[in-house]
DNA sequence: ACCTGAACACCGTTCAAGT
DNA sequence: ACCTGAACACCGTTCAAGT
């Protein structure tokens, strides 16, 4: 299997003015534009500057390349979605189970739904951008927090293993990606987040039961 | 919302003579080897022709673009895999629940594990290609084979909303694809299809129960 | 009927010149 | 310290010319 030939995705320096922090957030926030105005495949680091009323230049001056510039885009909106779902894990400390599965799931859903139009955009982009490297580390943070939350409930006496609560992260990622990119046919938010909600419930539930 | 700009993504003309299908076939299956080699960012059309042993310009009288060669690669490829839950939903006809959700996910994850290679390798080029599309429609067909198959379970007295079968696809195939792409930690396969399995079974039998 | 490959348009990226 | 934009390289796509 190949290495990801990513290059660099840090920015390029850092902003030591004032004039300069506003550019770059206002190409970050230029880049989410064009993306959901003109589309993934339209979107140009010419056009991107265009909208942030700066030149191409100025743009590779913070951004080594577009996919550092999409990428850190990606890391922001992921970042704020493992904030929520670490959040959540705190308050659910020492319930049961049941709640806790509850609490987690619609923090995670409800979090990707607040921007859902950035979330289907930024689906398209993640592939060419390293996104995988940047959702496993998100995935790592959550897996850690619900773990911690695991070790309070009072109706569970083991901690699981960590594949099955992987398997509980990847299932629910990919069950809201495909609602989001409209894989799945149409479906209330509310009715997938109760759907979702019962998958880690029953899931969890048997794997306590030793079903694996 | 943008509707996807995809133009036309059929084939431009059907082969007529053996040469030409010959042709054909040894371009789709370059399209494969330097996606394997050089990697999705490094798929050139004119690499690809060069593999097989053709010139650009003939590449072009098949495929109108560049998304639409690959396009066919990843229906070929998703196309299999369709079949092959498909054929496990007809073998499971009349069991237990529980061994058709073992069937049905076993074939699934065997089907992606043959070629995981390429399995990973069209992840990343599905979204540029119009690949959502294509995954609704095999879902779609998925979906149909284990509604079916449902039907002649003894232990499950009304089939389950639809909604609910499309969660766990959704869920199955979001794990998947985050242990293909090396999301999840490394885990044995075995170990993945016995916890899809399990995951599955909980979350239909929850739902039978009227969990939701 | 099928193939070739030089030519064109477009986009990512750079860098010399400006303030 | 920061910005500009013309210039370069590379890739998708076409089409006149060949067999």
């Amino acid at each position: 299997m190949r290495a990801e030939a990513v290059g660099a995705l840090e920015p390029r320096k850092t902003p030591v003015q004032t004039r300069s922090a506003v550019t770059v957030k206002s190409i970050c926030e230029a880049t989410i534009q064009v993306l959901l105005s003109h589309g993934a495949e339209r979107l140009t680091t010419t056009r991107v500057a265009d909208r942030a009323g700066v030149s191409v230049g100025t743009l590779y001056q913070y951004f080594p390349n577009k996919r550092a510039l999409l990428f850190a885009v990606l890391k922001d909106h992921l970042g704020k979605v493992t904030q929520a779902v670490e959040e959540a894990c705190e308050r659910a400390r020492g319930k049961a189970l049941g709640e806790m599965m509850r609490e987690m799931v619609e923090a995670f859903v409800d979090a990707k739904m607040v921007r859902a139009d950035i979330s289907m955009g930024l689906y398209k982009v993640a592939a060419d951008v390293g996104g995988t490297a940047l959702v496993k580390r998100e995935s790592l943070r959550m897996r850690k927090a619900v773990m911690r939350m695991l070790e309070t409930a009072p109706d569970v006496e083991r901690a699981p293993e960590e594949v099955a609560v992987q398997m509980m992260q990847a299932a629910v990622g990919g069950a809201m990606r495909s609602v989001l990119e409209g894989t799945t046919v149409s479906v209330p938010v509310r009715d997938v987040r109760g759907h979702l909600v019962v998958l880690c419930q029953s899931y969890m539930a048997a794997v306590m039961r030793g079903r694996v």
